[in-house]
DNA sequence: CGAGCGCTTGACCGGCGTCAACACCCGTGG
DNA sequence: CCACGGGTGTTGACGCCGGTCAAGCGCTCG
């Protein structure tokens, strides 16, 4: 319940309209850009990659969306979603359609509030991204990547994506990933926990940003 | 007028806080990550560039805005500017003080879906910018700065800026830019027609488009 | 055990960065 | 009027980072 975090009873009492649980496997689509509108999404477990198709036809990753995140923000004022939504895990979320948020917002200054800090952090996150994850080196990339996707809960553990999928975030390609990750591993900078090359642990975050 | 196209008189009415028509110069910044909020900015003429610098020290500009874009929507929110804006030429803005919108806003519906409506177009922008300008070649990136730049109401023209700006858009080096440009010329896809390199005649939007 | 997928690693190549020289525009001052 | 200097843009030579192509490894699942 991000968004209803602080609402009252009574303005509970005004949704009529259900709201969804909904989970997702890993991999699936919670929706395209070619699909109409099904209501936005606040993230409760597991990671999603903003998708989208350049003129080239290669895939580009805009953003990771992560618990407490809102996913399809765009259609409270659009029709349509403006890129397409990838489960990078097994992922639950909340589904309200739109017209909730407006039966409840008509008279609800709370949660206009919360609704701009949802978008407020969206370009802010969409910005950082641009500024940390697409700017200099391979190795610049990979370590900025690997600080943002640190746990919340503890700094020194990072979980990752598959190879492709990084490169599509970070505009390089998988090979150029694998080897600079690889060579973080030699250099003691990171250190590989489990079998797949997802979880790994941050033993200096100082080389990491200075990089 | 962006945001308050259609309010009523009575609306007006409710503004006592003064709205501030200000004019930059050139090369001037608007306001900076360091400064205290003083409200948000409606742009009405000139072109503003988001500048943040990175870990290493470089600049990077995360966005362009242009005539009818809001410029500082977060301090709605939050206390300080994300990044800073700078003039990229003469700019004719409108200030508003952030408690004028609350104010407005507490009882006005349509005030609240024009400004997610910006909102929207922000976090758009964002992806754009990252999808388009930021992905390929250098001359795909040039091209794609050309062809998103072109003037609304002439189509074949489109302005730019200079070389280092590019640089920093783009995540190009100035040289590289320069000779991608050059490159086009010979080509005949566009023309240059300033003496100053910032202004120029699409003759193939085609060629700029499948590059 | 073998097929298939994702990841790693090596060899080679090309595009972009680096460094440097130079052209051009413009303002200033002689 | 020209001489000069600084800022911006262009162009060339060269080197290196990252892309390309290909082989091989290690899992997982049939």
């Amino acid at each position: 319940m991000v968004l209803f975090a602080d609402l009252d009873e009574q303005d509970f009492s005004a949704i009529h309209t259900p709201i969804d649980d909904l989970e997702f496997k890993k991999g699936s689509t919670l929706y395209d850009r070619s699909s109409r509108s099904q209501g936005i999404y606040t993230l409760r477990t597991g990671m999603v990659k903003l998708v989208r198709v350049t003129a080239d036809g290669r895939q580009r990753i805009v953003r990771i969306l992560r618990p407490g995140d809102v996913v399809g923000l765009e259609v409270l004022t659009s029709p349509c979603y403006d890129s397409d939504a990838v489960a990078l895990t097994e992922v639950s979320v909340c589904r309200i359609p739109v017209d909730v948020i407006f039966k409840l917002g008509a008279n609800n200054q709370r949660l206009h509030l919360k609704l701009m800090q949802k978008w407020q952090q969206t370009v802010k996150d969409a910005d950082d991204w641009l500024a940390d994850l697409n700017f200099g080196t391979a190795r610049q990339r990979v370590s900025n990547l690997m600080l943002k996707m640190r746990s919340p809960d503890d700094p020194e553990m990072t979980t990752i994506f598959s190879r492709d999928d990084m490169g599509a975030m970070l505009d390089l390609k998988m090979e150029t990933v694998s080897r600079e990750i690889n060579q973080l591993m030699r250099e003691e900078v990171i250190e590989q926990l489990d079998r797949l090359g997802r979880v790994y642990r941050i033993r200096n975050s100082e080389l990491l940003m200075t990089n």
